[in-house]
DNA sequence: TTGTAAGCGTTATCAG
DNA sequence: CTGATAACGCTTACAA
């Protein structure tokens, strides 16, 4: 069934069928009316193919993360994808590893494949060294580029960032604030986002005249949990914990529990993201909501525009909120 | 950039540069040379449309979840997006949220973009009525369509199921065998899952002379919460929440620690899918893990064998296994 | 081994 | 208001 079938049945030449389709150009009443009844009695729907040939687009929009099983990327996908839906686009999610190579391959894929934009989803798609990000600029000189919490200074390219600076600044305040002096920094990838948090836990430590230290722990869950645990024994000197994220602070939790240390009045744990993990631990993790819905909403926005050649500014950043709960003290 | 400025740059005519592009046909070695030499150059890659067109298929599967959030389907997501990937297959994912009439809106949306195979993770998509998923079957009648852990036997239907039911069982068996008596099954939405799980809960139960009764608990973290303190101090009684999935089981855990009711010696508790949330809180959850990979393996391979016309079973039952920690005695 | 040409199903221009 | 028809960029008989 294509549009020459329903033109025949409905008597009337395909470009009327098509007119009737796309609501465009001029149709009486009366054959519309009467293609309509033929599309529905048959229900049609035009191929898909055909018209991304004739639009040059079929509405997609490529979405890129590391690993969608990962709390934060789904929860952006889940927040996307129903926005996108709406503006009647689909979303083509690809998952591409901590693997650089394969990022840069799968972005090469999510091109061939012609969607319409692209949206990074974390700051792991941008790297130090400005060559490795060629491949990022070059595909925004095609589509609009969107990075959620990552940031690039290029044409076309779209950034939305929670200011995780001041979120891991307050974060680290709270704890000094409360008596803490000899803090420390867990992360687990070097990335942009690290980054900016690590030097808002420096900026808090130097404010209050301490020396904070940090400390890279890899790896899963158990993983994470063991270098916490070495870290703990190693030196009983440490009296706060800022992870970069809540599974790690969760883990930390939890090897502070299995090394007898007390949360928060020997040791205050800070998570950020403010996820279902920073609720489900005991003591609930202090934590920082980055409303990744009004992030969402602002990536998809700056691509909306970009696609009709609207302004949108380059970068935006916004801040979230600290929600305080019980692993730091009152 | 088009398949016909590569012929002219490299003098062989469009055909050959498609049989090129493609492998197929016979194409002397010099001449296969010359012709890729000049896509190089250009790095020109064929129009995905105009081949998705010519070919009727743009190798793409439809992914559609209720909720790409939510831990469970958020790993699946995972899982699936780079098997299929290797299988040079993209996947358009679609979250439809609970509510039926968008779940049949979204997945015809799928259709229209003449998505190969679709992907239903979840058993929300299947209804009690037989009415209700008719539009699942007719879809099958065009594509392959695989349930990951839902059931529906029609033509077409490919069915990957973890035996939800034994895994119910054997939870509950744990349970009773460490002395409760009065256990409850909490569950949220009332899915084939569910039902499956509520099977399992109550032969456990019947088999160990027990009655067990069983508690709907809706809607966030927060509320679950709400709910089931509301449970624990309305009666003392119940010495046992078998809970449909971590989350549950997790505010729960939590319930027993506000109302003073210690886990497990007071009342156990068990989760479902052994994810992060079980691991999370403390004591850590004794939960059944529900092997996702295992599952969107034997999904894809369901999709990939039916897109090749080859035989596959309509529905695969797997079991998983019970991961004994901390909620349960010993 | 290569080339010609038909066909895939739309959209959009231009004439009526 | 409607209809012919070119164009979109590819694949694939069929011919050479």
């Amino acid at each position: 069934m294509n549009i020459y079938d329903i033109s025949k049945q409905s008597g009337v030449s395909i470009a009327t069928v098509s007119r009737v389709l796309n609501n465009s150009g001029y149709v009486s009443e009366k054959t519309r009316a009467k293609v309509l009844k033929v599309i529905e009695q048959n229900n049609y729907s035009p191929n898909a193919f055909a018209r991304g040939m004739a639009n040059s687009t079929m509405s997609t929009i490529g979405i890129l993360c590391s690993d969608a099983g990962d709390l934060y990327q789904a929860q952006c996908i889940h927040f996307l994808e129903p926005l996108l839906k709406k503006k009647e686009f689909a979303a083509i999610v690809s998952c591409t590893g901590y693997d650089e190579k394969n990022q840069e391959n799968d972005l090469q894929l999510l091109l061939e494949r012609n969607v319409d934009a692209l949206i990074l989803i974390g700051s792991h798609f941008i790297s130090e060294n400005p060559k490795k990000n060629e491949y990022i600029v070059k595909a925004a000189q095609r589509i609009p580029v969107c990075l959620l919490n990552g940031f690039l200074d290029a044409e076309n390219v779209f950034c939305v960032l929670h200011d995780d600076e001041e979120a891991a600044r307050k974060l680290t305040d709270l704890v000094l604030e409360r008596g803490s002096r000899a803090p420390v920094f867990l992360f687990r990838h070097d990335s942009g986002s690290t980054q900016r948090k690590r030097q808002g836990f420096l900026d808090a430590c130097a404010r209050h005249g301490v020396t904070g230290i940090e400390k890279r722990v890899g790896g899963d869950f158990e993983e994470i949990g063991r270098a916490l645990l070495d870290l703990l024994q190693e030196e009983g000197a440490y009296d706060a914990l800022v992870a970069c994220d809540d599974e790690i602070a969760v883990a930390a939790l939890k090897s502070c529990q299995k090394a007898g240390i007390s949360v928060p009045d020997e040791m205050q744990v800070t998570g950020f993201n403010a996820s279902v993990l920073s609720r489900a631990c005991s003591p609930e993790l202090t934590s920082y909501d980055n409303r990744l819905a009004f992030m969402c909403e602002a990536g998809m926005n700056a691509i909306m525009l970009a696609l009709h050649h609207e302004d949108y500014p380059l970068k935006t950043t916004y801040n979230g909120k600290l929600v305080e709960r019980d692993s730091t003290r009152k």
